[in-house]
DNA sequence: TATCAATCTAGACTATGGTCTAATAGTGTT
DNA sequence: AACACTATTAGACCATAGTCTAGATTGATA
């Protein structure tokens, strides 16, 4: 008897990865959530599920941050990406941080009942074409993903803000607060990076490809 | 009679190519450099030098501003990049800036000839573990490097401080100059690269991986 | 030599960035 | 309910960043 957690924000896909699923796990109890924040409710809820099916692009959730969080907060549980891309680069990153698998959403749907089963098993599975190409990851970066991890979802906002290169003002202007507001993220940003300026923080996040 | 210019901070390394290109090119006149500024002096006084043999890393040059900037400046101008690395993606963006090709060092000097008649050409040349995974540099990168090359040494060198995070007054002392030239010289390279912030001028460095 | 153009330099001034302190609101715990 | 803890908010204050103007130097050209 499995228990999955579906996290995708398109209902009409996880209505469809349920129907796949449903095929091929006679035994299934199957939970849903649609942002980043539902995701962790869900998984503070139930502490009995036995995968996390979590889509890269979320509400709240900024490519890696959704992986990195949850990977922080619940470092046992299986996670396997669901992701319209299948860019190598990407791929490689998030077998780095931590998931067990990549499931593009192009496959078939056996192929992905079939890639669910290897990676219940505790192995890792990447579609073919990355296979092979999975770049290790730096300690250094290991130890920047911990600290981003610890960033609260409006941090990672604005840290998301400062690397397009938005002054205060504008940050503050897409935000709906005070430009003093963003300041004080600012340097709560800073502290658990561990940098001193605008531009280093934004490095880092360039350099972890947020 | 083919005339070569020979561009690398080490002279010992100057000598070995040339005694390797002697023994395979008969009538050979060869003229050297060992930084940024006299190579383009070299250029600006030879109007028929048949190829640039480039080191990546020499003094006032940084890597890939060197290339950047000759080929900015003689754009018919054969091109072979020669570096001790080799960096897969390094090799593809120097072959994407308009290199020619890429020499590593450790080849044996029979094969650097070869490589060298192969450039002579007009035909690329790279090391064979390198073929085939030439990424293709996107327009925004050449329209980034055109914009790059349009900067003075001085306000090259400040921009890879701001890429390495230093503030004005690091930035400064590691030049010996104020900090209000420092402000003077960013204020420049903004105009120069089209941005109007310091994250900005940042994100375009790290763009072209100088 | 005279002159033009470009670079490097820097001071004075304004805008933006960053720190410190603190109030408010929500959350989980005893 | 009272408690501690944390996220979010923002004002006051100081530091850093960036603009404008302008003098000094160099190199090419008439």
């Amino acid at each position: 008897m499995a228990k999955f957690l579906i996290a995708d924000d398109h209902p009409l896909f996880r209505e469809a990865l349920q129907g796949a699923l449903a095929n091929h796990f006679s035994e299934l109890t199957l939970r849903e959530a649609e942002d980043l924040d539902s995701t962790l409710a869900a998984l503070n809820k139930d502490d009995d599920v036995d995968l996390l099916l979590l889509d890269l692009h979320m509400p709240g959730s900024g490519d890696l941050y959704g992986l990195i969080r949850v990977r922080e907060d619940y470092p046992l549980l299986p996670v396997a990406i669901i992701s319209g891309s299948e860019d190598s680069s990407i791929v490689a990153k998030c077998i780095g941080f931590g998931a067990l698998g990549f499931i593009p959403k192009s496959l078939p749907s056996a192929e992905i009942a079939e890639a669910i089963d290897t990676i219940l098993q505790g192995e890792t599975w990447v579609p073919k074409e990355t296979r092979e190409r999975l770049d290790v990851i730096s300690d250094e970066d290991q130890e920047l993903a911990r600290k981003v991890a610890e960033l609260t979802p409006q941090q990672y906002r604005v840290l998301h803000f400062l690397h397009e290169g938005l002054l205060n003002k504008q940050i503050a202007y897409q935000l709906g607060i005070t430009e003093a507001t963003v300041k004080a993220h600012i340097t709560a940003i800073f502290r658990k990076l561990g940098v001193y300026s605008r531009t280093q923080a934004v490095l880092v996040a360039e350099r972890l490809q947020l």
